[in-house]
DNA sequence: GTTTATACGACTTAATTAGTCGTATATACT
DNA sequence: AGTATATACGACTAATTAAGTCGTATAAAC
């Protein structure tokens, strides 16, 4: 419990090589995979799904690749978690209000407010922190 | 991502309801599983695993089942989700240090400090804290 | 027009989680 | 003693989710 998947872990990993890159470089997922040993098929399709989301800009062709926006550090983790894995919740009815036993349900409010401070701590955070 | 899984939702919620008894008394699997609609044979099995670390107390035999320890409140989140889940970590080299991609992994230590964060948090709140 | 990059849906495989079953053991009650 | 009812626990199967692969389309540099 309470890990994050290869797809975030990947994602990361290629959003870390990318804010190492000076200004308006580009790097390719084939590099990418190369230099850190992951699958490039996998990596491409996470790259794909962040550059739908305005996250890094892709430029397509040869030569092309994937570039970093300057805006990275206004992007939070939740937002950006969610982007790749859909909501972030401990118990899905954190979202999803139609469960049959809430009446009977004795622990939705404590787990909610675990939920919370996860969520506030990871809404402070941005995807520029997590260059070291 | 980030989900608690069914045995800690269980466990929680069985947790919950022997918190409301009055001091001293049990309440059986059976009594929870129907009550909230869980499967009996699981819910059976993790409170076992709650037993063996003396999280809660068993009582073999007819007229027996579970009650609470008092000193439930001494008992942070993270030791009960270990004890159900295994080690609380965003990623596996937070405790398992042999992974090959180390040297070339530029994630570590930011996945590492969320990681804390979600670990310290844990570790303010007690079992006691579950009771609305 | 060939090469090389991203885009994207469909598919397969692997791993984890959820749930079930059989059997043993302790104990209250008759 | 014997029966009923509870926990104890390992082995097993089913379901769900995550991980990885493949085929094909599209854009652009040369």
């Amino acid at each position: 419990m309470l890990k994050i998947t290869r797809k975030v872990e990947y994602a990361l990993i290629a959003i870390g090589h990318l804010q190492q890159k000076d200004a308006g470089q580009l790097a390719t997922t084939k590099e990418i995979a190369e230099q850190f040993g992951i699958p490039q098929e996998l990596l491409a399709k996470t790259l794909q799904k962040l550059a739908r989301e305005k996250i890094i800009q892709a430029v397509k062709g040869p030569a092309g690749g994937y570039r970093i926006r300057k805006d990275s550090n206004t992007i939070n983790m939740t937002r950006f978690f969610e982007i790749l894995e859909g909501p972030v919740g401990l118990m899905d009815c954190y979202f999803d209000t139609d469960c049959i036993q809430l009446n009977t349900c004795n622990i939705r409010t404590p787990i909610n407010r675990i939920n919370d401070s996860i969520r506030s701590m990871l809404d402070q955070m941005t995807l520029a922190d997590i260059t070291n």
